[in-house]
DNA sequence: AATATATACTTTGCAATACAAGGTACTAAA
DNA sequence: TTTAGTACCTTGTATTGCAAAGTATATATT
């Protein structure tokens, strides 16, 4: 087993999240998603994207427009949608469940509730 | 797509985390795992956890002591390992980044780094 | 002794998903 | 026409949470 693994599984779930509180900022294509999660010291790759950003697509959490780039092919910009804006409700309450989970059982007794 | 899956995805990876923050505070047996988590308000199953424990034990990070029980069969009882404290010194360092990570993406702006 | 109940540990099969690796398509410059 | 850059997509694999069913041990009841 190694840390590399470990922290991957980690992100697992979590990745769904963080692309949805990206998107709730402002529209974004593909590579600008990648870009801003590397800033935010997230690595993610194309293939791991892609496919998810299709799945958020096919549940109605997320809808796209081409777009036009002066350089290269068009873009698929990707925005929430009012159902992705509900969903993100619910994942905020998730996290901040986690989170609170994970604070318990680190103090070992008290709860400490995280409000952002 | 349900919010209980996205939640389970959520606590992909944090299980394993938890579990061992859990066993840092002391020895556990299955059942007693269980129902602490449930009190840090994560709930896991038996199908779930044994699996992990033993693949914890393969990789050298817990090891197990048969424990006789005043009531029913004998119990086995998990510790961390010296390699098992460790290695939840790295799961610390990936869990502080990804709250940290989550935060820059909830801000829109500035981190906000949480020592523990 | 035989049966029932409670407790504890284990295994099998399935579904979800991160990732590596490779592929397709469009644009513009050499 | 070729090359380089950008963007999007697909296939195959490994991991792992979970439901469900199974095995084993100890104690109480009949």
């Amino acid at each position: 087993m190694n840390t590399e693994n470990a922290k991957s599984q980690m992100r697992k779930g979590m990745l769904e999240y963080c692309i949805l509180l990206l998107l709730h900022k402002g529209p974004a294509y593909a590579s600008d998603i990648i870009q801003q999660l590397k800033e935010a010291q997230l690595i993610v790759v194309e293939g791991t994207l892609y496919p998810l950003l299709t799945r958020l697509k096919n549940d109605r959490l997320l809808r796209y427009e081409w777009q036009e780039s002066t350089q290269g092919p068009p873009r698929k910009y990707y925005a929430l949608t009012l159902d992705g804006e509900e969903f993100l409700r619910h994942l905020d309450s998730a996290w901040n469940e986690l989170t609170n989970t994970v604070n318990i059982l680190r103090s070992g007794s008290e709860a400490e509730v995280v409000l952002t």
